[in-house]
RNA sequence: GGAUGGAUUCCCGAGUGGCCAAAGGGGACAGACUGUAAAUCUGCUGCAAAUUGCUUCGGUGGUUCGAAUCCACCUCCAUCCA
C-alpha cells in the first residue's frame, strides 16, 4: 500500500488542491512539505500531534518535512476557527513557547544532527541533504522584520480583499468583529509559503483542516508571484461524534508534555473516549496496521472497552514511552477493578495542613486538588461521590490524624475516576 | 470623528432601587442505571469559621438607610454614518 492510499484509508485527509499531482509527489518521495506550528502555548497537545504523524509518515516514505515554528506567525494571531479575539503575545512568551516546541518536536521526528542545536535552526539545511532529515525553521526569522511598505507593494498587492472577505475562515469573524491584525494572518502564511518555496524547494503544505484558506493563500500567492505549482493538502480535523474537536477538556487541551498533562491522566483521556469514537482514533492516531484495526471494528458492545484500551496505550506508548504506559494501563486496571494499584497520583500532606493535630476530609479533598475548593470538597461528600480506602465518606466532619497518613497512606476517591493517594511528607 | 445599542456567574441569557449569590437554558461535577461508553432520571454548580458571614453583575467615583439596577467619567465591543 502506499503512503498515499494508507493516509486516506485512515481518513486523515480533508481537502486537496490536486489528488493525482500530491499523489506522485508523495508515493514517491519527491514531495518538500512544511507543516506550521503556532507557539500558542508551551506544550504540543493532541492536534500537533497528528500533524507530527503526518510529518513521519511521509518522511518514512522519502519525503522531506520541514516543521515551520510561527515565531512570527502568532504575534498575529490566527482568527480561523476562532469567534473570539486572541490575546495578545508578548514576545517572550512567543520565544519560550517556541523552545519548548522545538525540544517536543525533536523526539518525534529526525531533525538529523541539526536537531534542536542552538542556534543551528536553519543552518545545514540550505543544502537539502539527500536524505529526508527533517528542517526546523521558524517564521519569526524572516517575519519580524519585514518592512512595512516594501511588504505590503510586494506581497499585499498579490491579495484582493474582496476574495480573502469569501474565506470561510473570515466568515464567522465577521459578525463577532475582526482586527486588521488578524486579518493579515492569512498573507503572512501565504508569505512563509513562499519563502520556503524559495529557500527550499518547499512545494507543499499540510495543515489542520481550519487552515485551508490560509494554505491557499500559499498556494496563489505562489502562482502570481512565482509562476509556479505548489499545492495544499488539509488533515481531518479530529472531531468527536458530537462534533467537537477531541483532546479537549474541561480543563483545556491534553498536552503532551507529561508535566502538564500526566501519563496516567493521557491514558485516562483515551480510555474514556466515546464508543463511536474508538475506531476512528485508532485508525487517524496510531501506526497500528489497518488489517488490525478493520478487525476491531467488527467488535461490538462491551468488546469495544479493549479497543479503548488498546487505543489509549498504543497513543501513551508513542507520547510517554512504553514503560509509562504500561504503568498508567497497570494502574488504570487496578483502581477500576478495585484491587491495590501502585501508580497513582499521589499527594503529600504538609504539617501545615493539619490543625490542632487533624484535617477534615473537606481539607484533604482540597488541598490535594481533588476539589477546587471545601465547598466543593462539602458537595462531593453530600452527595456520596467520596470514599476513603473504599468506604464511603457520609459526614464532612470526618477528621483524620497525621498517623493515619503514615506508610502507604490512604486513597481518596472523588467521583468514579479522581484518585489520589494521600500520603504524609 | 458622529449616532445608536451593548458589557451580568464557566458559556448563552433574564433581571431597571430592598423579596438578588442573582430566573431559565447549556456545559461541568456527583448519584442511580451501565461497560471507565452513550442515552435517561435525580441532585448540584461564588467562597468560607456555614440556619450565619463575606466577595461578585466591564472600571473608577458618586447619590441612597440600601445599587447589578440611578448619576458622572472612563475602557472595551457591535451596528449605521463619515
Amino acid at each position: 500500500m502506499t503512503v498515499f492510499d494508507e493516509l486516506k484509508a485512515r481518513g486523515l485527509l480533508a481537502q486537496l488542491t490536486d489528488e493525482e499531482e500530491i499523489k506522485e509527489l508523495v508515493n514517491n518521495g519527491k514531495a518538500v512539505f512544511y507543516i506550521g506550528f503556532d507557539p500558542t502555548a508551551d506544550s504540543l497537545h493532541v492536534g500537533h500531534f497528528m500533524a507530527l504523524c503526518l510529518m513521519k509518515r511521509l518522511q518514512m516514505a522519502g519525503n522531506k518535512p520541514i516543521a515551520l515554528i510561527g515565531g512570527g506567525t502568532a504575534m498575529i494571531g490566527d482568527p480561523s476557527g476562532r469567534t473570539d479575539m486572541r490575546n495578545m503575545m508578548t514576545t517572550e512568551t512567543i520565544d519560550h513557547n517556541c523552545e519548548c516546541f522545538k525540544k517536543q518536536m525533536s523526539r518525534f521526528i529526525d531533525f538529523g544532527e541539526n536537531a534542536g542545536a542552538e542556534g543551528g535552526f536553519s543552518a545545514g539545511a540550505q543544502a537539502g541533504e539527500k536524505h529526508s532529515t527533517a528542517i526546523m525553521v521558524n517564521n519569526a526569522d524572516w517575519l519580524r522584520d519585514l518592512n512595512y511598505i516594501e511588504f505590503i507593494r510586494d506581497i499585499g498587492a498579490h491579495f484582493s480583499v474582496n476574495r480573502m472577505l469569501t474565506a470561510e475562515c473570515y466568515k464567522q469573524r465577521m459578525e463577532k468583529g475582526l482586527s486588521f491584525l488578524e486579518f493579515n494572518y492569512m498573507i503572512m502564511q501565504s508569505y512563509d509559503f513562499l519563502c520556503l518555496y524559495e529557500k527550499y524547494g518547499c512545494n507543499m503544505q499540510f495543515g489542520g483542516d481550519d487552515q485551508w484558506s490560509n494554505m491557499l493563500g500559499g498556494t496563489e500567492l505562489i502562482r502570481r508571484k512565482l509562476g509556479k505549482d505548489a499545492y495544499a493538502m488539509t488533515i481531518t480535523l479530529l472531531l468527536n461524534s458530537e462534533g467537537k474537536k477531541m483532546g479537549k477538556t474541561q480543563k483545556g487541551a491534553v498536552w503532551l508534555d507529561p508535566e502538564k498533562t500526566s501519563p496516567y491522566e493521557f491514558y485516562q483521556y483515551w480510555r474514556n473516549v466515546a464508543d463511536a469514537d474508538v475506531l476512528k482514533c485508532l485508525r487517524m492516531l496510531t501506526f497500528l496496521p489497518l488489517e488490525q484495526i478493520d478487525e476491531m471494528d467488527k467488535w461490538e458492545g462491551s468488546q469495544l472497552n479493549q479497543a479503548k484500551e488498546i487505543l489509549a496505550f498504543e497513543l501513551t506508548k508513542m507520547i510517554h514511552g512504553e514503560e509509562e504506559a504500561t504503568r498508567a494501563q497497570e494502574s488504570a486496571r487496578a483502581l477500576f477493578t478495585g484491587g491495590n494499584a501502585a501508580e497513582m497520583p499521589t499527594y503529600e500532606l504538609q504539617d501545615s495542613d493539619f490543625l490542632n493535630g487533624s484535617i477534615d476530609i473537606l481539607g484533604v479533598l482540597a488541598s490535594s486538588g481533588l476539589t477546587a475548593s471545601r465547598s466543593e470538597a462539602r458537595r462531593a461528600v453530600e452527595q456520596g461521590g467520596v470514599t476513603v480506602d473504599g468506604e464511603k465518606v457520609t459526614d464532612t466532619k470526618t477528621a483524620y490524624t497525621p498517623d493515619q497518613f503514615a506508610g502507604e497512606g490512604i486513597i481518596v476517591k472523588r467521583g468514579k475516576k479522581n484518585f489520589r493517594r494521600i500520603l504524609m511528607k
